[in-house]
DNA sequence: TTAGCGTTTTGATACTTTCTTAACACCTTC
DNA sequence: GAAGGTGTTAAGAAAGTATCAAAACGCTAA
């Protein structure tokens, strides 16, 4: 029964020179990062736009525009972590970065172990401490970051497995979901074949959240193909 | 962001030399700071706890307990942004400081100019001003600040593992926590599969909080997954 | 250094919940 | 009214959980 696996971070790097962008990716995907490369301003921003990081490393000296340039645009739509690297250790570089907007400021050379360490206090910056996203249809309530599910504002108890089988409907919300892809998203792909687990499972799901199990109105049957979670509201 | 922060920012210096505490509250007054001091660790979890300021400058070198443990504990109840200031260079110190909350490193001496600068950045972080750092649920009373945990308003002694799964507990309060999770954030990443620790630690709370250890209404079982702390009121 | 004490770790066993499987009823379509 | 897919129910098997208690550990004070 497979978990949701904790997804890569995204860090772009956005620098001219082709040493010291490998130098980075090397050290992040060592440590878990997925790393995208840009070589001027104009393609950093263009790629934080089209593919939205988690974290950005800024080399201040580009070819094309300035960096502390490149930052207010960023800035102009984005909150995203920016950690400025640059070769310049004068005093009004540094606050004219950070003024901008930079979540930090590190001169290089740097320590690779500094470095990550800031990138992770950087990073910790942008997750907002917000309330969890809550899925709502009709009387039902599903909180995925605090597995709770309520109907009508009241708890429900669920198995880890009906859990799971919520979850993926809720992840999937109005869209009708095979009885193949279930099964291999919730038991795993050795199961596809058993489609007699998704019916027990169905029916229990069904009966701990509908009015009338025998009516389903918020799990439906797709006739040959699956079942699908209807949206209300 | 709360009302005073916006006029005047409190800022609380924690450093036992009175010389930097000097030349940190005249640069920090003649920059619309209000500025609150404290000589030792302890002092300063205390002014923290009592006056919640907007940023701490924490210097790493204090004569009654590690800088970093200072910051674990006003971590265990507090998010506002810190900055560590030390003497020290070492890349360990900075990683240290910096994975376990700091928001910077600044290593001395510093330049004013870039320290306002940092600290104007740490300050953009804003974190949510100060909730009352005493959850309550039910009879339960926990004090983050001071580490006390009440019953009915009697004081209840708790063990430091007790502890710190309970703090784990109110931190999440409400929501599902793995046995992964509590294993590791407790124990320690490399004891995520000793359930069976979690299992006895859980009966003691349970013995030591709730009115039917039996029963339990305040920690309560998710087969198969974990155990949440219940919040009432 | 050692004895004593509270805490943590380990082990054994009883207990509870969930999963898996199967048997059968049902409904819809041809 | 047969056939295929679907729904319901229940029981044993398996997995996970609670509880008690003893052993090991680590700290403090004599």
């Amino acid at each position: 029964m497979n978990e949701t696996s904790a997804l890569k971070p995204n860090a772009l790097v956005i620098d001219d020179e082709l040493q010291i962008r490998r130098l980075l990716r090397a050290s992040l995907e060592g440590n878990g990062y997925r790393v995208l490369e840009a070589a001027t301003g104009q393609d950093g921003i263009t790629q934080a736009a089209q593919h939205p990081p988690d974290v950005i490393l800024l080399d201040l000296g580009l070819p094309d525009m300035d960096g502390v340039a490149v930052l207010k645009r960023l800035r102009e739509w984005s909150r995203v972590p920016v950690l400025v690297l640059s070769v310049r250790d004068r005093e009004e570089d540094k606050v004219a970065a950070l003024d901008n907007g930079a979540d930090d400021y590190v001169t290089k050379p740097f320590s690779t172990a500094e470095l990550l360490a800031r990138l992770r206090a950087a990073q910790r910056h942008g997750l907002p401490a917000t309330e969890s996203p809550i899925f709502h249809s009709g009387d039902l309530e599903v909180d995925l970051t605090g597995r709770i599910v309520r109907l009508k504002g009241q708890e429900v108890k669920l198995t880890a497995t009906e859990y799971s089988l919520l979850r993926l409907f809720v992840q999937h919300a109005g869209k009708v979901l095979t009885h193949r892809l279930i099964l291999k998203e919730v038991w795993g792909p050795a199961y596809v074949e058993q489609t007699h687990y998704l019916r027990v499972y169905i029916a229990h799901l069904r009966e701990k959240l509908e009015n009338e199990p025998s009516k389903p109105r918020l799990i439906t049957t797709e006739p040959g193909v699956g079942y699908r979670l209807i949206v209300e509201d």
